[in-house]
DNA sequence: ACCAGCCGTCCGGCATCTCGGACGTGTCGG
DNA sequence: CCGACACGTCCGAGATGCCGGACGGCTGGT
């Protein structure tokens, strides 16, 4: 479609797969471009940090690159991290653990670890689940920057699951702000006859919320009092895969430095902070 | 300089902040754009993978932005995913081991493990050393692309600086031909008085090297014999690294399946395949 | 020292893209 | 059922960026 922003990319692919500095006129013939445009598009490019121009006049690929793609990287990596964390907290727990991110307007469940002792519930990894009536959801839109939450409120239709679910935007807001205070979300039997649900986000390089864990559980064993019991070791799950994103975080738009090994094998016991 | 580039740059930058799927009216009131510019924007980086545009109208960010930034992720990720390995390696080999990416037209240390019972050599990481001369050069010369070896042999200058160094265009390609079948390069006395190496690469998800790895040491204790001893773990050092990147690569433009577990610790000794 | 070749930049004619506006369509609400 | 709104698309006027060419400045070779 539109020519001018081609070439742009023709250039920026150029530099990304030769891997090396090219020079300006390598570019050009490698692209296919003339000089001028080459200047151009490269000057350009590089004012937003796209490439990173040596002085020496050579051209390489940007790190704004790598930031923009940050998100995409943290989703690819989710499951992997986050999996043995996730069958901790099943140990520890005893029920079973979800693993859900925000996709569009709806949670979608990317891993689920179910309990041995637990009665098996139906595979419900790859489908979707509002936001406004699973803990999952609750913890993830209540650590959303402002502007996104608002805008993702604008779009949900807080439709009724339960006799519990919060229909009211009013009410879900003040159910969000406690979370922010808490650090966990509770579905008290929102989203599901019978289920009450605890969850806690996992926050990204930036303070982003890209996911949540939560733990799940009819509610015959799943009290209130059990819920707030769990609460501590959900936490800690929540931030320990956090902290397996920190590794990204040095990454800025220039400087690199050294970061902790995220494969780092961590064996502390679960429990109380 | 490029308006129309500019552009596009918003709307990638908006799709990739938000971390949400926008609707295209959605990008361009954010970006303050009109309607048709958006479009045509959108689809323009859709045509390309910069944005994946889902059929319910709404566009996130494509996998193509990983892609291109594979390279500076695995430049980013390199010594630390490297450490462990270069020290078992050095402990097995009793020798310096180097670590060295390619970097413009020269090989770059990016880090060094020293023997404890070796003689320390000066501190060389972060200088850098000719391509033609080293055994890091020619194992990183030797796998890449030919077109790519071409280029950058164009620009190289051969220069001589033991009596042993390759200075003939010819004899180096027939040597790093050799070095292609053989796996590993030697460094016979090329680059500095008394001192031979081995080097083997680091090949990245594409198959691609993006570093290599050597073992040096005086004459007097690195023989030719010695050089063909250390090969096998110096070859299975760099195998276990290049693994290490495996992670990304089922990372293609639009599938994403499971990977191996990056993180799993490998204890096997080192040794004889 | 000279010359040759390349690099980076600047200028006119032309093609292309952008803007503003308007149209047909689908959905939602009354 | 109809009206209203928003979405996605299409069109002319205008502006903007692109190509081809040509100019200083530099390096390297002779």
């Amino acid at each position: 479609m539109s020519r001018t922003v081609l070439k742009a990319l023709d250039v920026l692919e150029c530099l990304a797969f030769s891997g090396q500095s090219l020079s300006a006129p390598e570019v050009a013939e490698r692209c296919g471009l003339t000089r001028p445009t080459t200047y151009r598009l490269l000057s350009t490019l590089a004012a937003r940090g796209y490439v990173a121009g040596g002085q020496d006049g050579r051209f390489r690929l940007g790190n704004k690159m790598l930031s923009l793609s940050k998100r995409l990287l943290e989703y690819a990596q989710l499951p992997q991290l986050a999996r043995p964390e996730l069958e901790r907290l099943c140990q520890f727990a005893g029920e079973t653990v979800h693993l859900g991110a925000l996709e569009d307007i709806e949670v979608l469940y990317v891993d689920k670890v179910e309990s041995l002792t637990a009665a098996r519930m139906y595979s419900i990894v790859g489908s979707r689940s509002p936001l406004h009536s699973t803990s999952l959801g609750k913890a993830i839109l209540a650590f959303l920057p402002d502007s996104e939450r608002t805008m993702l409120l604008e779009r949900i239709s807080l439709a009724q699951r339960t006799p519990n679910t919060i229909t009211d935007r009013g009410r879900l807001e003040e159910d969000l702000r406690v979370v922010r205070e808490r650090g966990y979300a509770i579905d008290d039997v929102e989203n599901e006859e019978g289920i009450r649900c605890v969850g806690a986000p996992i926050l990204g390089n930036a303070g982003m919320p890209i996911a949540a864990v939560s733990i799940s559980g009819p509610v015959v064993r799943m009290t209130a009092s059990r819920v707030d019991d769990l609460a501590p070791a959900l936490l800690e799950t929540g931030r320990r895969i956090s902290q397996k994103f920190g590794y990204i975080s040095p990454i800025r738009d220039e400087p690199a430095t050294a970061a902790s090994d995220p494969a780092a094998p961590t064996t502390a016991p679960l429990g109380e902070p």
